[in-house]
DNA sequence: CGACGGATTGAGGGGATTCAAATGTAGTGG
DNA sequence: CCACTACATTTGAATCCCCTCAATCCGTCG
């Protein structure tokens, strides 16, 4: 008999959604949640336009999220790391407001959204944590927006490593050393800067001492150093 | 007796919290709902760090919202208009995330998270509202995200006042002529634009016949003209 | 009327983009 | 398993869009 993952037992379960719940109430929780198939790299977990039924919660993996420009240009708008909760942005209407695609091998719970909103009704520790997530997420887009308004390629980038450092420890993996799952063309695409500026710039990071970048891999040599360039 | 201010005759309800919720749920409602007092320009309604013990919605004026650099200068990262709740960014701990200042004389709502949450227990509507409008804003916030990051200074322009075109249809208001209560600089620091490229390309785009901007006052000539400029 | 903040307009410079090419890496099929 | 190919990354040179600096103009309020 296999032993199946429960919210009970997940790693993630303090940055998702049983976090606030005692042990009971996240065992109702988790009767409601569904595992969903592993995905692939360039699978797409969701289209834009399609029906929101259910969230998805990241077990692991990675993931972005994107919308199209009028000339089909990807826009990425996001990246989940586990215990993100995918999905929020399309409760206003009932659908899907992006595409999101794996970034690689990705393991997800579904999560749906009739159940949970009944489960919320009877607690308040639910309640009080879906609003928590959703404000995190509105409070990181919009300091994102500041950020992306008002600084330089390299602050951009800076705050770009510190942001995935501090996400990784949040996530109990080490924020000095961690691998980046996107591609530079990616993290330009996200930060609003050209393939070739985020490479000018990391290898500049990299000159100085900063970071350690080797392909895919980044090892954070003087965080302090990296903080003070994100302002 | 003056006749008071209530959620049953207001008329942004349907923007608002009351939307979906009936006639007697929506009494229900305003019975935790406070007026506020009012605010004149310039007159800060929260500041950043301070505890989060209610939400505000927007009755009349409007408001600006934005963080401090480290340098000391504002981030703007919302403009606030009748119908629209304050605060939701601030639920993931409590504290308000930003300050939030009256670009002109406004009215406002007071609602106490404690007794919000409590009615929304018995109110599945108004769950349901509370999680759309979170949710709207969070699509709203993410899709400006792709809007600056991938466009020119006149594509940001010609969204923004598209946005705010279809924002003021929403409440009822003109759409092809409105009021900025903006200054430029806000504008610009909103768009990660300077002051004057905001003035330049307004004029550009007056001189192109798309809109006619008298000081504050907009008006567009041409929404379709300027739609096609987003893109 | 004068003064001040806000808006406009012009000139010049710089940071990031674009275009182009070389190098490195990963994925595929023989 | 390796050769081959497609994709990803790096690096260089030239260009451009927007910013900065500076001066002037306008509207509003004391």
């Amino acid at each position: 008999m296999t032993s199946h993952i429960h919210c009970q037992n997940c790693s993630m379960a303090t940055l998702c959604l049983p976090y606030l719940l005692s042990p009971e109430q996240t065992e109702k929780l988790d009767t409601i949640i569904q595992r969903h198939r592993p995905l692939q790299k360039r699978d797409l977990l969701v289209n834009s336009g399609q029906k929101l039924s259910f969230l998805y919660a990241v077990r692991s993996g990675s993931l972005k999220s994107y919308t199209l420009d009028s000339q089909g240009g990807e826009q990425i708008i996001d990246f989940h790391l586990p215990g993100d909760v995918i999905g929020f942005d399309g409760l206003i209407d009932g659908q899907h407001r992006s595409y999101t695609q794996a970034l690689e091998t990705t393991m997800l719970c579904e999560i749906p959204i009739q159940s949970l909103d009944q489960l919320s009704a009877e607690l308040p520790g639910l309640r009080k944590q879906l609003l928590r997530v959703m404000s995190g997420e509105l409070h990181a887009s919009k300091t994102l927006l500041g950020t992306l308004n008002h600084h330089s390629a390299q602050q951009r980038l800076a705050n770009f490593l510190v942001t995935l450092s501090s996400r990784f420890k949040q996530r109990g993996l080490s924020s000095r050393e961690f691998r980046l799952s996107m591609t530079r063309a990616d993290i330009g695409n996200y930060l609003g800067l050209s393939v070739e500026t985020v490479s000018r710039i990391l290898t500049q990071l990299q000159q100085d001492g900063v970071v350690a970048v080797k392909s895919k891999l980044v090892e954070i040599r003087e965080l302090e150093r990296l903080r003070a360039l994100t302002l």
